[in-house]
DNA sequence: ACTATATAATTAGAAATCTAACTTTTAGAA
DNA sequence: TTCTAAAAGTTAGATTTCTAATTATATAGT
């Protein structure tokens, strides 16, 4: 309900997208706000809770961001303690980055801000249309996806 | 290595739109290169396309930035001369943009590629999924569009 | 081994974005 | 009408992000 056609109905697909991203991300800060993270940081904490240890190449491809621009978010990270860079294997090239134990407080808590956004955007859909959009958007990520590497 | 939904899929929600969107955009960006476009002016465009007059009030909340952040990017297209910023009614506070010759080529260029993007990414849908998807996301925008207002 | 190439990370500079504070202008109230 | 509050836009400073160039390290070829 709530579809009143304001202006006009801008209802494409990019601006469906771009809109929800944007107001997603924008309730999941609002949320975290108490805890210092600025908002290039739940992302890469995100990522380290699965991928603890991982090189800052392999971060930044899982965040889909450059690793010139995760650079910088590892620095105000690690200058608030929250993750480590260390060396492995005698390999002073690359560099793997480990949760701190703030770090993986401030990681656990930005999962359940995830999911808390994720449960109050979904919790209205059916079972039926909602299993079908996160299939449908994990075939149009694919195809995203593939279109990077050509 | 790690090319393929590597890992542990990490087919959440909030990674899928996140990362849909920063793919989308990105090869938006790659296709518009040439126009000298820069990242933050094709949604300006956009929305000047069915909003040309609007003022930067409105453009903002369309474009789902803030108005301090818009200033910046019209300052850049007024610069190359795609907008003009004009007052109406003898009410010198508030100021309405215009699309100039220039810039509604670029807003055409910039429709186009949008479109294009977008058929790329849901050609490979079959139309109950297509319809069915774009239905949900649209949803999922209002949900969100509310807690905004909350 | 020695040099050339490739890779990982960083730096530099630009643009986009945010919040907070400020300026100007309009509207409302006493 | 005059004073006060609200609104529209801008400015300032910070963070995020990009591309291009640089540094340091590792791998490969001869």
């Amino acid at each position: 309900m709530t579809q009143k056609p304001e202006g006009e109905m801008e209802a494409s697909f990019h601006y469906l997208l771009m809109a929800s991203q944007t107001l997603f991300q924008r309730e999941v800060f609002a949320r975290l706000k108490d805890t210092g993270l600025t908002s290039g940081q739940p992302k890469v904490l995100d990522y380290l809770g699965g991928h603890d240890g991982a090189s800052q190449k392999e971060i930044a491809a899982g965040c889909h961001i450059e690793p010139a621009s995760l650079t910088a978010v590892l620095n105000g990270m690690e200058a608030k303690g929250l993750i480590e860079r260390r060396s492995l294997n005698n390999n002073r090239r690359t560099s793997h980055v480990f949760l701190t134990q703030r770090g993986r407080q401030l990681q656990e808590e930005a999962a359940r801000v995830f999911a808390q956004v994720e449960q109050a955007v979904l919790s209205g859909l059916t079972q039926e249309d909602r299993q079908g959009f996160m299939r449908v958007l994990g075939e149009i990520y694919g195809r995203l996806s593939q279109h990077r590497e050509e």
